[in-house]
DNA sequence: TAAAATATTTAGATTTGTCTAAAATTATTT
DNA sequence: AAATAATTTTAGACAAATCTAAATATTTTA
C-alpha cells in the first residue's frame, strides 16, 4: 500500500482522535489538520476507495483493521525518530515533534527496523507514548496517576498530562523527567499531597493537583 | 528561500551535471530526472522566478550562488545521511541512496547541524564523497589515483570509479573499502602493477588497471 | 414538529508538478 | 545555403490536494 505523505497525515490523525477523544468527526478532524472540512471530506472519499475507512456519507467514519494498521507503522516512525533526536541528537522536546513529522513520512521498513535496533528497542517515546513494535503491537504498560499509585512501590514517570511551560517548571524543581524511577511513601488525607522518594534526590512532598497529572508506569 | 522536494532535486541534479560532466542541457537533466523536456523547462521557468537560475530560452541555463549555495545545502544533508544509515544502522551500500534521497529534504538546519555533530563531523561520505560543512564549504582533499600516489606515504581510499559487481567483488577480495588505510610499496615497470600494503592485512599485488580506479586522500 | 443552528457534502476553482503533441529554434549535413 | 535533424519550448490536459461558496443533511431548540 503506497501512501502519500498527507493521506498518511490524515489517517495519522484519525487513529489519534479515535484513540483520544472517542469522538471522530469531520470538523474535528479538520481542526486538528488546520484545513477546511471540504478537504476532509474529500480525503475520506479517497481512504476509503483505498479500502482503509468505512465511512458512510452524513453517517460517520473509522479506520478499518487496514487503516488501523498503516496508523501504528506511521507512529511506530514517528516516536522512533522523536526518541532518536532527543537520545542521540540531544535536541529539545519542543523541538523534535515537528521534524518527527517529516521524518516519518520515509517508509522504508529496513530503515526503521535497523534504526529501532541501534535505539536499542525503545519501549516509550521521550514523551512517554508507547512506540509500537514492528508488528504494529502496543507495548501495554500499566499507567497510573502517581496519585493513585501504591505506597512504597517502584515506579518510573511515563508522562504527563499537559506539557505546558508552568508544568515543566515544576517538574524541573523536582528534578522529574520521563524515565525518572520513584516511591510514593505516604499520603496525606488533609489535602491530598504524597510525600515521595525520587531516587537519588531527598525525600519531598508533591501536591495532589501534580500528582493527578503524573503518570508512572509500574515497575 | 522554502523549497519544495521536486524543486531540491532538480537543483541538486543541475548542480551534478554541472560539476560531473560540465554539460548541463535539458535533455541531459530530463534523463538524469527520468522526467520529460517539457518538465523540465517547467522548472527552469520557476527556478528562474525564484532567483536560483540563470536561465536564457533556447541558450541554456546554470544555478546562480544562490542556487549553489542551496545545493550544497542539500549534499550536505543527503551525505550526513548516508553516512549516519551505515555507520550507525550498518546499512548495506547500495540501499542507502534511495534512502537519504528522501531524507534529504528535511529541511531542519539545527536537525542536521546535531547529525553532522553526532557523527562526529565526517568530511566523507560512505562513497568518499566530501561532505560540505555547515557553512556550504566542500573539504578540499587532494584526490589520487592509486597508480599515481607515492611510494610509502599513508593513503585512505576514498572512492574507486565504477562501483560494478565486478569492482566490488574485487574490492572485497583485497579487503578494501572507503576509508581503508594502505601505503604503495613498489611499482612494478613491466606490467603497471603495484605491491600494496592494507592495514592490518599481509602485503599484496594489485593491478595497474585496478590501482587506476581506486582513488585515495593523502594523509 | 417546524424553524434555526450545526455539520457535512458537492460544485467548481486553484496550485503544483507532471504529461503528450505540436511548434519554434538551433545545429548539422549535404 | 537550403534541407534535415536535433533540441527546446509552448499549448493544452491531467491528477493530487487544497480552497470557497453553495447546497444538502442532520441535530437542536423553541
Amino acid at each position: 500500500m503506497k501512501l502519500s505523505p498527507s493521506e498518511e497525515n490524515y489517517i495519522k490523525s484519525i487513529y489519534s482522535l479515535q484513540h483520544k477523544s472517542g469522538k471522530v468527526n469531520t470538523n474535528s478532524l479538520a481542526a486538528l489538520l488546520e484545513t477546511s472540512a471540504a478537504s476532509i471530506t474529500d480525503m475520506l472519499k479517497k481512504l476509503k476507495s483505498k479500502s482503509l475507512l468505512e465511512y458512510k456519507k452524513y453517517y460517520g467514519f473509522r479506520l478499518n483493521s487496514a487503516g488501523n494498521k498503516e496508523a501504528l507503522k506511521i507512529i511506530r516512525r514517528h516516536r522512533l525518530w522523536e526518541f532518536f533526536l532527543v537520545e542521540k541528537l540531544g535536541m529539545d522536546w519542543e523541538k523534535i515533534h515537528e521534524i518527527a513529522e517529516e521524518l516519518e513520512h520515509v517508509r522504508s521498513p529496513e530503515l526503521i527496523n535497523k534504526l529501532d535496533f541501534f535505539l536499542g528497542k525503545p519501549k516509550t517515546d521521550p514523551h512517554g507514548d508507547p512506540i509500537p513494535d514492528e508488528n504494529g503491537v502496543m507495548p501495554v504498560m500499566k499507567q497510573l496517576a502517581l496519585k493513585e499509585f501504591p505506597i512504597n512501590r517502584k515506579g518510573i514517570v511515563s508522562s504527563v498530562s499537559k506539557q505546558t511551560p508552568e508544568m515543566m517548571e515544576m517538574l524541573n524543581h523536582y528534578g522529574i523527567k520521563i524515565g525518572t524511577s520513584l516511591k510514593v511513601l505516604k499520603h496525606f488525607i488533609f489535602d491530598g499531597s504524597l510525600q515521595i522518594k525520587i531516587s537519588r534526590q531527598a525525600e519531598c512532598v508533591i501536591s495532589g493537583i501534580a500528582a493527578q497529572n503524573i503518570f508512572v508506569y509500574d515497575n
